[in-house]
DNA sequence: CCCCGAAATGTTCACGTAAACATTTCGTCG
DNA sequence: CGACGAAATGTTTACGTGAACATTTCGGGG
């Protein structure tokens, strides 16, 4: 932690007086426009922040030796000097899902436009001692907030304090309570996904779960027992995945067997991909025999043997929100109302699904 | 700009003897901690960063200190101090294409091993002026050094000018002779996929190409054109994709018609899988009548119908090396030798490949 | 018992920026 | 023609950290 602080950084600073063409790669500072266009610093400050009260003349000098010295704001000094990073950053385990890619994605979109910059924190693993971990670098982190994509039930002990003046949100969470969370809206996804089904004439419906310790996962298959059981169906069991296409391909193995299985949903599109696979390979055919419905709505759904019928997440929306409410707790101070916002689904009908024995 | 800086700012600095109840958020510094513990503020700083000097006792306190005050060195002023942020910017058009997202994950997983964070810069547009724009900026950002992770054709112009001291890798393009690159051996892969088609005894391999302005689509379909041509093949004029999965479907439709095709190299996995839709609607049989190839190995492709035959990239390999030669250059203080660092590629034979007319 | 030197700790200062305050330079009006 | 005040510009200072240098403390040898 401290051996890579060698001995050469303390050497000698060379003069200003350099051969031009021998490029030094020294910060340009405002004292150093500041000498060649003859004025003090605090005027190059009030040129460089577009302040008025500086004389045309004097801004054109001060703006020249800008270009000619390429100076650039030192970003360290201004964060020093504002107390503020103007970063967001972004803690989470995987970019590898289709969801968590395009929802930094899109963090990083708006927070770009509101002159924010987006810091990566991710995850190894996520066990609570690396998240404990991570929250404890933020601190030493340059972040104003923090936007955690992740099941938060890992950092649910009193233990992991969060530095003051960092606010938090929160995707893919039940730490309604405690932080403002973001997420898309699993249950009402769940429920057209169910319906959709239920309504072409489907006797129940089967579900493919993703990992249990996924939150999103845990409210899909809740979403789905609670719509079957609302509507008096049998709920058969569900069976377990890990969002990959490959732990699809085997509940789907195990499903095609099963002459009474007429319409399962996939807690996701990659599960579902996975299913068709399956169905394919054992000959049930797909809508006809037996159909199927996504969740996430990625791009490839649409070419999926046969397209698949899926919902439809808003990822940039979700993102989008995040980043809002990550600046309204900056701005306004405060830690931010904890409380849930919603981003809702649709369903995209496509033709994997059809009425049952058709 | 200027206008959200609100006049409370300058307000009273509160007194170290709060309400320990009453969370107050200004920031604790080692003054604070100092001054609590007894003793010096360099004596904490020399805790802070575990210098040698300090006696048992004295270093208990001041870690009791430093926790009862939740104390956090301020990066800052640590970066201001050190000339160095311990960052790295990476420059991006999108993280929704899988390569993409998959290789920032590993840039940042390998960043964070180093000690390094990493600052996401996306582009709304990989236009000229927007990449110029992220690239001033950049100067302004707390980074040490660059990734960029597009197409660097359009920064060509001498007209960006990088701030000094800040370092440059580049992904996905043949700016080799400016910059260190780090790429995926594209010209290998494609060769691997001809020639498993060729080697299958098919007479010819058409292809689907990407986007025209993508360095890696161009590569491919350079390296397929010179494959065929060294074989004294014919060259089937090749299809113009986008990298989407309906781009490949278009073209599929296209290619379904032609009884001459029997073997396809798609640019990429999704285009791949919108090949296999549209073969599958108009009845031509994968790979009975005509044979597939993707690009990129992404993890659904062993679940497409059939499993997807394709080149492996590894994206992670790339990312860890991108970090491996911003590091170099950053410690080095060099401008890093350009030069270009190809990452091998290899076959994943599944099964939509065959011999033709079997 | 004093002095030497190493170990422990304190003081000063600079990093680059910008707010707050101070000073200079005008044009203008009495 | 002098003085007043607004506009333009300069000077001081603090932000939090840590290297360099200064000072204090203490054990042991002469």
């Amino acid at each position: 932690m401290d051996l890579d602080r060698p001995a050469s950084t303390g050497g000698a600073r060379r003069g200003g007086s350099d051969i031009p063409g021998g490029r030094r790669k020294q910060r340009v500072s405002m004292a150093d426009v500041a000498k060649l266009a003859g004025v003090s610093s605090q005027t190059v400050s009030r040129v460089a922040n577009g302040h008025a009260g500086v004389i045309g003349t004097t801004r054109e000098q001060v703006l020249a030796a800008m270009r000619e010295l390429g100076y650039r704001p030192n970003s360290a000094a201004r964060a020093l000097r504002y107390g503020r990073f103007n970063t967001i950053g972004v803690i989470l385990f995987s970019l590898a899902s289709t969801g968590n890619s395009r929802t930094v994605e899109a963090i990083a979109t708006h927070a770009a436009a509101e002159g924010y910059a987006i810091t990566l924190i991710p995850l190894d693993m996520p066990t609570q001692d690396n998240v404990l971990g991570a929250f404890t670098r933020m601190g030493e982190l340059a972040v104003d907030a923090v936007i955690v994509i992740l099941e938060v039930h890992l950092l649910d002990a009193g233990t992991v304090t969060l530095p003051p003046g960092v606010h938090v949100v929160v995707v893919d969470s039940d730490a309604g309570d405690r932080y403002s969370v973001v997420d898309t809206d699993q249950a009402e996804g769940t429920r057209l996904a169910v319906r959709h089904l239920l309504d072409l004439g489907h006797r129940t419906v089967w579900h493919v779960t993703g990992p249990r310790t996924s939150f999103a996962s845990q409210r899909r298959a809740q979403a789905w027992r609670l719509e079957l059981e609302r509507d008096g169906r049998p709920i058969p069991p569900p069976l377990h995945g890990d969002w990959s296409a490959e732990s699809g391909y085997a509940a789907g193995l195990a499903l095609a067997d099963r002459p009474d299985c007429t319409a399962v949903f996939a807690a996701n599109d990659q599960m579902a991909l996975g299913l068709l696979r399956a169905f394919h390979e054992r000959g049930r055919a797909v809508p006809a025999e037996i159909s199927v419905v996504g969740f996430d709505d990625i791009p490839d759904a649409a070419c999926f043997v046969p397209p698949l019928t899926t919902v439809h997440q808003d990822f940039a929306e979700v993102g989008r929100r995040c980043v809002e409410g990550a600046l309204r707790q900056i701005r306004e101070g405060g830690s931010g109302a904890p409380g849930t916002d919603l981003v809702p689904t649709r369903l995209v009908t496509r033709a994997s699904t059809a009425p049952p024995n058709s």
